[in-house]
DNA sequence: TTAGGGTTAG
């Protein structure tokens, strides 16, 4: 008879093999809680020492956004090796700490660590700017750091990421590196396809002595980019085996080109999805206007025990502001708070612009004053939403606390001051700020602050400013300028300027069925009603009019609701009519004249 | 190390 098994001791090995298993993956540990337990468990039994134990701590740590811990459990390291100093600077690159990074690869040198590849690869992804790249570049020339292609091609790469100089620069570099790899010619590759220089890029994969699936994916990129979706699909179908990437950059071309059933067919044809394929279809039905699809994937991807990094919560919640779907966006944010996942200002920001795009000026409002660090994008999304809902006063206020907490201004934030002042008809506080941008600032007015400027003039009635500023600007007006222009000549009856604006925006935007109505509009103000046939004949003559309708659309209980004009199709119309009959009743008894398109 | 999804401006 066999003897039955011990009890105790395989508990107690079972309990020491978890403890081995959880610290091998400790570095992915999301969960909050049971990383303090571990830290604790570490620390306990002396391991927070240990040469492999430590960098996993802090890589951790750094993923749920604990700096503090993690410098701290970096600080009682006696002795910090390359490795451990190497996860410290990229736990700050991935906390968006460039700086930080910075400052601990001094500390690192001083110390008398010597960098290696890894050093240089989280510095270079740290840097933002050209300058910063040109300091790492110098550097490891200096140190002689070419005994292999490593560095070089994380160069190449850092390089394609800084507009077309970069590009220049990495050219340059590609150009006098004796030896290449795959990784040097897909890193070129796929900085070419980034700066829209597809002809280059193919001209590279053709000639590249061997290709790999990343080759093949940055190529497709590029014609996906370019929009030409029919080469994409060949080369979609040629490529010798696909992965998830693949499938994704045809999914999000098809999504981006407009025809998303067939973006979605892929999708629901693909094999294995990822975080990526789910985030591309559901902004991609959101960005459409689709909400229901939308929500219903969301859950669907919920379901799937998927968790959505950072670039999923953003990615998804500017669609669902651009299209005005507080519901999905509302999900998105009850799913963040659900779990213990600390948002990054990324994120807060996003939160912010959605609800305030989304109408929701409170649930902003309040968001944007829990951001514990706030950057300079939090503050010109909140001073953006208060002045897109009329708030110009408390826009500029919080303009003022802005730059009193030490914040300086840059053009974003000029086009919501000054759209501020446009909304609330702060003319002359308009004025002082557009002058101080270049006097105070040094920043150079664009063509949008230009059109602010003009809009608050035309709004304000100054109509003769609005043009002398419109030809003193050294740009050309655009089609946003003059309908704005058109739209203060309805506002204060001015007919014969109105007929020069109209005559420019036809020109640039001969199509639009708008320009011609808000014409006729303006002729039936002064009751001129041969006028307003002549404009409607112009319009046929020229097309105008079978420019697309607009479509309003209101999302009610995970529904929506589209109405054209004139539109009875909707199965509740007689009562939606009633109640837009007894709004304008409504209006004119406390005289408001309605606008009225004829 | 390379590829796919990204926050503020009409």
């Amino acid at each position: 008879m066999q003897m039955p098994a011990p009890i105790r001791a395989p508990t107690f090995l079972s309990r020491r093999r978890l403890f081995e298993q959880k610290l091998s993956d400790l570095h992915k540990c999301t969960d909050l809680n049971q990383l303090k337990q571990l830290h604790a468990l570490i620390y306990k039994s002396n391991l927070h020492n240990h040469p492999f134990v430590a960098p996993k701590l802090v890589s951790a740590l750094s993923l749920c956004r604990q700096m503090a811990l993690a410098v701290n459990v970096f600080d009682q390291v006696e002795e910090p090796n390359s490795h451990l100093w190497n996860t410290l600077i990229k736990a700050y690159v991935q906390n968006s700490r460039p700086d930080k990074a910075f400052e601990v690869f001094c500390e690192m040198r001083c110390s008398g660590v010597s960098p290696d590849n890894y050093t240089y690869l989280f510095l270079l992804k740290a840097c933002s700017g050209l300058k910063s790249i040109k300091m790492i570049h110098a550097h490891v020339e200096k140190c002689n750091f070419y005994s292999d292609l490593f560095v070089p091609n994380s160069l190449i790469d850092a390089y394609s990421k800084c507009g077309l100089t970069g590009l220049e620069e990495s050219k340059t570099l590609f150009g006098v590196m004796s030896e290449r790899d795959l990784v040097t010619y897909n890193s070129m590759i796929s900085g070419l396809v980034k700066a829209g220089e597809l002809k280059e890029a193919r001209k590279l994969f053709d000639e590249m002595p061997e290709r790999d699936r990343v080759s093949w994916n940055a190529i497709l990129d590029g014609y996906v980019k370019a929009g030409e979706m029919r080469t994409a699909y060949q080369i979609f179908e040629k490529m010798p085996s696909r992965d998830v990437v693949s499938w994704s950059t045809v999914i999000s071309g098809y999504a981006k080109a407009g025809d998303i059933d067939m973006a979605k067919v892929l999708f629901d044809s693909m094999p294995a999805k990822n975080l990526v394929t789910w985030t591309i279809m559901i902004s991609s039905y959101a960005e459409k206007g689709n909400g229901k699809e939308a929500v219903g994937l969301y859950h669907r991807m919920e379901g799937e025990k998927l968790r959505p990094d950072d670039t999923s919560f953003v990615s998804i919640l500017s669609a669902s502001a651009e299209s005005g779907l507080l519901g999905l966006g509302k999900k998105v944010h009850q799913s963040i708070t659900k779990t213990s996942y600390k948002c990054s200002t990324l994120v807060n920001n996003a939160l912010v612009d959605m609800y305030c795009k989304c109408g929701s000026l409170n649930r902003a409002w309040s968001i944007f004053n829990s951001i514990e660090r706030k950057d300079l994008i939090s503050w010109n999304a909140m001073i953006h939403g208060l002045a897109m809902h009329g708030h110009g006063k408390n826009a500029l206020q919080l303009f003022d606390r802005m730059k009193r907490e030490g914040f300086e201004p840059d053009k974003v934030t000029f086009v919501a001051v000054l759209s501020a002042c446009s909304h609330s008809g702060l003319v002359k506080d308009g004025i002082h700020h557009f002058y101080s941008m270049e006097s105070d600032y040094e920043i150079a007015p664009e063509i949008e602050h230009y059109g602010c400027m003009i809009d608050l003039l035309g709004r304000g009635g100054c109509l003769n400013e609005a043009f002398g500023l419109l030809h003193s600007m050294p740009f050309e007006p655009n089609v946003v300028i003059w309908s704005s222009l058109l739209g203060a000549c309805r506002m204060h009856n001015a007919v014969e300027l109105a007929n020069e604006v109209l005559d420019q925006l036809v020109k640039l935007d001969p199509e639009n069925a708008r320009n011609y109505s808000m014409m006729s509009n303006i002729h039936a103000n002064a009751g001129d009603w041969g006028s307003v046939a002549s404009v409607r004949s112009r319009m046929k003559e020229t097309g105008g009019e079978r420019a697309n309708k607009g479509v309003s659309s209101i999302e009610l209980h995970d529904e929506f609701h589209e109405f054209t004009v004139m539109d009875t199709t909707h199965p509740k119309s007689d009562s939606i009519y009633e109640t837009v009959d007894g709004l304008s009743q409504h209006l004119r008894k406390i005289a408001c004249v309605p606008n009225v398109v004829v």
